[in-house]
DNA sequence: ATGATGCCTTACGTTAACGTCAATCAAAAA
DNA sequence: TTTTTGATTGACGTTAACGTAAGGCATCAT
């Protein structure tokens, strides 16, 4: 019971192409086993994906996402080359919280405009009587 | 005393290039106007410049912000259309809001994830002793 | 007058993240 | 066994948002 996944079976559960698989595996951001030449997804694959798919969301690029999953694959002893990858995402947390914040701000703002917008709609053509 | 810029101006108070204002331009983001054949970027400009880069800060593609931006234009007269826009805010609107709630537990999650990393920095090799 | 600048237009080049199509190959169904 | 179905590997196409290079006016200093 190795609970392997097909490519299918995959892109059914997470609502993506057998292309984005494939081509996140050429990138290196999933590492699917093979069973002769298909590709059989583990449920480290799956979590990789879960990853991916969150962090497309927040606008990282899949090269950003594939350094940032790499600090869950430290575990083997060396750190090498960890501090720089932990540099990379202090930064990228930063921006991440200056962006919610700029994001409240203009939530605030459309949530204005759009009351506004609201008034001009609902105004029964009262003032031309 | 029209208040006018040149595009070098603009440039460098927003750390753009003049490539991009022309595409903006071109893309019916800006309207400045001509001395002859060139640009003179006004007030309104800039200010929609501003909004524009905000704009893209959280992620929208200048196709959409220039919808928004659509939203500012509706004093004279016609709602015409309108009412499809704000169809098109209001949504908007929502993402924002899911995006920020999933970004304050990204910002979390990430947090946590550097403590982990930061105990491992700073293991002083103690436990080969 | 003559370069040297600065801006203009036109147009092709670039990167990311896949889409799409063709040809192939293997297992499953008829 | 032949057909259908599903997966795989190239390889070229696509969109967004500009970059960049080429060639042409116009003005400003020398």
């Amino acid at each position: 019971m190795e609970e392997t996944q097909t490519i299918q079976q995959m892109c059914t559960t997470f609502g993506v192409t057998p292309r984005t698989l494939r081509f996140y595996e050429s990138k290196e951001l999933l590492f699917p086993k093979r069973e002769g030449t298909r590709r059989l997804f583990t449920r480290r694959d799956s979590a990789r994906l879960k990853l991916i798919l969150r962090g497309k969301r927040f606008g990282f690029s899949l090269e950003e996402i594939r350094q940032l999953l790499d600090m869950y694959n430290i575990g083997d002893g060396q750190a090498t080359q960890f501090q720089e990858t932990y540099r990379i995402a202090c930064a990228r947390l930063e921006d991440m919280e200056r962006q919610r914040d700029e994001l409240n701000e203009a939530i605030d703002e459309l949530k204005a405009q759009l009351d506004w917008g609201r008034q001009l709609l609902h105004q029964e053509t009262r003032t031309t009587d």
